[in-house]
DNA sequence: CATAGAATGTAGCCAAGGCTATACTTTGTA
DNA sequence: TACAAAGTATAGCCTTGGCTACATTCTATG
């Protein structure tokens, strides 16, 4: 077992990626439905995320208030260009732990479905090392 | 992006994995307590948590309702038989990532962190895949 | 161009998982 | 053996992220 300062700081962390994970599905979500079809709203982002739309109101008004998104009343929902920063961040942590499991031999719909947990909690150090296994594999 | 039902289904499975994260948290922590000190209790649970005890004793209290622990007033915790083995797959799960992480070229710290959050969200199909690669690369 | 239906917003409920403060047992030792 | 310290339990508060029910605003079409 790990000493207990290192246990309950690995703990703290995963707590810490746990409440950073909504804010982290919402503007992954939001970028990618502009990008698709031009617009994100309310109603398509509580189907997305298979839950009412009541709960998609509320967690846009607080990460409004986050600075992550903005709203304009009866309109759909934007991006700040922090909340874009770290849509790009999310979704490439995403893509790179969906490749990984793809490598490693896991069907395509499996790592999707993983790959939406385990990207929260890869580090900065844990992407760079995904990253170079993928490209000396590729090589 | 993938289709809406899967988009949902995406989501859902994290958010599941999410909440048995804490029962899988607990268990591992009480039986490698139990394993190495020969009880476990509330305080040092709370300090390897990094929480505070009243939050540990209202979480066994549920664990406890659920059926993985249980407990004798002022006296440790333990585990009953499901808890147990689920502390044996959550371990087992924990330890398979950090290892991957490890093999990867993760220095052994960071891969225990980002393991302790990352382990809640591999499925079976994928542990599997994780164990194949581990195993032929020590071949 | 009125209006029904869709989308958005609001209110109020719940459980989980945090916290501090306070109370109650146990236990080691002066 | 009495008592202080340590451990355990309880109460009450907060935030997040779910929900349903109801109210409001948009919008498309008859």
């Amino acid at each position: 077992m790990p000493n207990e300062q290192a246990h309950a700081a690995r703990f703290a962390q995963a707590r810490d990626a746990r409440n950073a994970a909504t804010a982290q599905d919402y503007v992954e979500l939001v970028s990618d439905l502009i990008a698709s079809t031009g617009e994100a709203r309310s109603v398509d982002i509580a189907k997305r995320l298979g839950v009412s739309h009541a709960t998609v109101v509320k967690t846009i008004n607080r990460l409004q208030k986050e600075g992550l998104i903005h709203t304009k009343p009866y309109r759909g929902v934007f991006l700040t260009e922090s909340g874009a920063t770290l849509a790009i961040e999310s979704r490439h942590r995403h893509q790179v732990v969906a490749r990984l499991l793809i490598a490693l031999g896991v069907d395509e719909e499996t790592a999707q479905m993983d790959a939406e947990g385990m990207e929260h909690h890869v580090s900065d150090v844990t992407l760079q090392a995904l990253e170079q296994f993928l490209l000396n594999r590729n090589k």
